[in-house]
DNA sequence: CCTTCCGTGTGATAAATATCACGTTAAGAT
DNA sequence: ATCTTAACGTGATATTTATCACACGGAAGG
């Protein structure tokens, strides 16, 4: 049972309609993670279908040394591609999840995708969607990574964070250079080229974000 | 009307049950794809999702400025995830996808992708099974240009390769070169390295993987 | 047989990025 | 107020990768 009501859901995941929305709320448990709680983790397996309700999830890459690189978030009225996609086979997963701030959760058990996919076309159209979107992202970063110069990443970095977070970003040169697997002296560098350009401005624990948003 | 007839098609794809093989066997189109054509090129609409008879295809990112990227083949029995993805939205895409021999193609229009959905569960767990693999394999890709070396980078691409292609390679350096987004001087000098390790041997033109398999 | 071209080998150099070392500054703790 | 610590700045240096220049040799075509 949903802490929301069929009729909240569908104003969350605007794909939906009412007969989900109903089974959804019947069938998925809502589920709170506090900020910094991991959703996710590499070798986890699945049990549940994850649909985020509000808050924020950062996902991210974990490479064999302890190394990060960001993917990207996931937001209200989001769900985690992975998770649904596991499930279809139980897999384990290869990426963490971690809850940028307290964020609420349906998870929705997996024995009911037969049932779901079947029977309610306004799901599979969702997963479909929440696929298609979370693999162009995906395309997007591969874009980066493979053409792209660190001053260029970096920047495209900011503009998705300011796209999520707002224009205000409370980050450190170190966790930045964490998530784009870069180190904390270039990043250092690179924003302080950005600043006298105008793309930033920068005070102690935050970088405030001036260059055009994204999209 | 496809070429195959509905056992063959369940041959080929091993996850289709009998009423859905009958179904595309009469509702999709077969079509060749000579070597070297091209599938698929950014900016290009979906009408189709197209599933892989035999032949083999490879997909790449193309950059802004010309550069290549190599992304992974589809080989017999895979299906096309961007084409069923874009389909879902009628997108437009933003990679190539090339014939490396002649390919022979199912096309299944896009309006029947809602009964096929709703009519048949074979069909939905085809469709979530090619893009768990294509996301898989999509993220086995970031972890490689995010976290390693050329050299080690080369080395998974060879192996790839000979996966796909068998164990004598005819590629050039350059071409080698092109689908890692290096140089082939680079290339040249790092196959050279492996040559002397013994991972490969090398002739005009050709190249034989002789480290292990991958998986 | 000779020429041309493509694939390859390799040194020298440049550019991008990472790492090291150390200094400065600001916020919070005692 | 002073101390401590985490964040940030910056030069020097190392490493990785790209680029440039050119040489060599075999294959293909005339």
């Amino acid at each position: 049972m949903t802490t929301q009501n069929p009729q909240e859901l569908i104003g969350i995941f605007p794909l939906f309609d009412l007969p989900l929305a109903i089974f959804l709320h019947e069938h998925g448990e809502s589920k709170i993670y506090e900020q910094g709680s991991i959703l996710m983790k590499p070798g986890q397996f699945f049990k549940y279908a994850m649909l985020i309700v509000n808050g924020r999830v950062k996902l991210y890459r974990e490479g064999e040394d302890g190394e990060e690189f960001f993917m990207y978030f996931l937001e209200s009225g989001n769900a985690c591609a992975l998770s649904m996609m596991c499930m279809a086979r139980s897999q384990t997963s290869t990426i963490m999840a971690v809850a940028l701030e307290e964020t609420e959760v349906i998870m929705i058990p997996i024995q009911y995708m037969d049932t779901l996919m079947k029977n309610y076309s306004a799901w599979y159209h969702f997963v479909i969607e929440t696929y298609r979107s979370r693999f162009e992202e995906l395309l997007t970063v591969v874009d980066q990574i493979a053409f792209k110069n660190m001053d260029e990443r970096l920047e495209w970095y900011l503009k998705r964070q300011a796209k999520s977070l707002g224009n205000n970003l409370m980050l450190t040169h170190q966790q930045i250079a964490h998530d784009i697997n870069s180190s904390r002296e270039v990043v250092s560098r690179l924003l302080k080229k950005m600043e006298k350009t105008g793309l930033v401005s920068m005070e102690r624990n935050s970088i405030v974000w001036m260059g055009e948003e994204l999209e």
